[in-house]
RNA sequence: GCGCCUCUAGCUCAACGGCAGAGCAACGGACUCUUAAUCCGCAGGUUCCGGGUUCAAAUCCCGGGGGGCGCACCA
């Protein structure tokens, strides 16, 4: 019986048959008809790589420690020297040498030895000592297969480049590219230190729907799809702003959630249909709070995840040492256009400057998404160090509480950092029929056709009717903080499984 | 959605109208201190897919697909 005829992976899409998947079959088969099971159900290792270089780091050279370790991980570099081979193993926390002497191997070992492959998962037992290049080194006495690897590994220098591939298989990226695991890393750290962050400040941590009958709390495109049992389609949520507010009427005065959203809108370096925010809501504060809180957390991950304020994003330097400066969106955009603009300027007057500009603008809209629309293109991209952007217009913001002095500006604050929104936050809205007033307006401009308006939510008014106290509310673009922190200019490479068109057939 | 670029061995890349190649990985061999090990040998291809031009196409042209970048929308 030929090795291979036992597979049924000829002619699966995702099966390419070769000789160099044929060759590590077959090496499974020879350890398997010599009694070694090529998958064993577990391994107890006693250290890992981390630990060995805590404990015996630094040593000279021909040292033996005379602690035998149980290791494991997954090989990914040998060199054989005849009856002396060196490998590399890599396990989470880092990689360890294995020095394997012919001599020193049971039995068993030796064959394992003969049945190695690249990206083999490999157990290894032995004495910690380091070799005469004074490298600490498993000088191992015992070797098991924990699982073959029956595909090849990408090219051990380059690894694997081609980006389609990299985020198709992120498994391979993240085990050929330690750059890529860097990154992910930073990722991992950066989030759990706000987690942290939020729970030191007494928030708590909460749940909401996915699958909303209205996706709301922004202004975005949504995906839709239906559930079977009560036929009715529903929206994959846009923001988890409405809900997070509800529990704040119920009492929680502090809640955040780390939420997955969904746009169904452009994919570029910079925007992926599925994003992560931090949303966090606090009870009797307001929009300075907000700001407050948005600092803590970009600095806390940066200092949490990479130990530094610094970064350079091509050929941009950023600096995020706190505290940041805060100006009035009006004030930028006076010194911007040379005069000063407000929402209840005739709206032909802010067309004609944003015609002077060439922006491409719509009929429908009004001086205050006029005056946004003049802050996104003039102002936003010359931001590079984080500055907080102060007061917009009502008009673009139906869930912020409006200025005291100004029915027509809103307490809300962007937090821009290397020309992009990375936090937005407001002074919530919490008078209900101001809020059904504003849905009223939403509910006009969707007749009209925009597809971005935010649609009127009865339940959440209805819960406003119930009393949300004077709240703040953030939310903070998670993925994009961690391109900042880790250096890297497509939102891509911060999201592990990006959305991908499927992979063709042939 | 529009424009530009790109797709060749498992991986990284050459060849750019004239025999499809190298390095790594694999395979066979030598080697007890390597770490991109070294050395000798051997093998590996639907050049993304389909059509066209040509004596001859990986190469030029047309169409399709994947990917990247830029613009536009958004966070």
């Amino acid at each position: 019986m030929t090795i291979d005829s036992d597979s049924d992976g000829d002619e699966s899409p995702t099966h390419y048959f070769d000789a160099l998947s044929s060759e590590r079959r077959k090496k499974r088969e020879i350890l398997s008809e010599q009694g070694i099971d090529p998958y064993p159900s577990r391994f107890d290792r006693t250290a890992t790589a981390e630990e060995l270089h805590a404990r015996h780091g630094g040593l000279e050279a021909d040292v033996r420690t005379g602690e035998t370790v149980r290791m494991a991980g997954r090989l990914t570099s040998i060199r054989g020297h005849g009856r002396l081979s060196f490998a590399t193993l890599n396990d989470v926390t880092g990689s360890v040498q294995l020095l394997m002497q012919e001599a020193n191997l049971s039995e068993q070992a030796g064959a394992v030895l003969a049945a190695f492959d690249l990206g083999d998962w490999v157990g290894a037992e032995g004495e910690a000592i380091t070799s005469r290049r004074e490298e600490l080194s498993v000088d191992v006495k015992e070797l098991w297969l924990l699982s073959k690897a029956l595909r090849p590994l990408p090219d051990k220098w380059h690894g694997l480049t081609e980006t389609d591939t990299r985020y198709r298989q992120r498994e391979v990226d993240l085990l050929a590219n330690p750059e890529s695991r860097r990154v992910f890393d930073i990722r991992f750290r950066a989030i759990a230190a706000m987690r942290r962050h939020m729970v030191s400040e007494e928030f708590i941590e909460v749940e909401t729907p996915i699958l909303q009958p209205q996706a709301g709390g922004a202004l975005a495109r949504p995906f839709f799809t239906h559930s079977n049992a009560l036929d009715i389609d529903l929206s994959l949520r846009i923001a988890p702003e409405l809900y997070l507010k509800r529990l704040v009427v119920g009492g929680y005065e502090r809640v955040f959630e780390i939420a997955r959203n969904f746009r169904n809108e452009g994919v570029s370096t910079r925007h992926s249909p599925e994003f992560t925010a931090l949303e966090a809501y606090r009870a009797f504060g307001d929009v300075t709070e907000g700001m407050e809180l948005s600092e803590q957390l970009v600095v806390k991950a940066a200092e949490s995840a990479v130990g530094r304020m610094t970064f350079a994003v091509g050929e941009r330097a950023i600096d995020l040492t706190p505290p940041w400066p805060r100006r009035q969106l009006l004030d930028l955009l006076e010194a911007a256009v040379g005069h000063r603009l407000h929402p209840t300027d005739p709206v032909e007057d802010v067309r004609a400057v944003c015609r002077d500009r060439g922006l491409d603008i719509l009929p429908e809209w009004g001086s205050g998404k006029l005056i946004f629309e003049l802050y996104d293109a003039l102002l936003l991209p010359t931001i590079t160090d984080p500055l907080f952007v102060c007061g917009f217009p009502v008009e673009v913001s139906p869930l912020a509480r409006h200025t005291s002095s100004d029915p027509t500006m809103a307490d809300r604050f962007e937090l821009c950092i290397d020309g992009k929104e990375f936090a937005n936050g407001y002074s919530e809205l919490n008078i209900p029929e101001e809020q059904e007033e504003r849905f009223d307006a939403m509910t006009v401009a969707a007749a009209k056709g925009d597809l971005e308006a935010h649609p009127a939510d009865l339940a959440f008014v209805r819960a406003l009717e119930y009393g949300l106290p004077p709240t703040s509310g953030i939310g903070l673009g998670v993925d994009r903080l961690i391109m900042l922190l880790a250096e890297v200019e497509a939102i891509r490479d911060v999201i592990l499984f990006p959305m991908m068109r499927p992979e063709p057939t042939d």
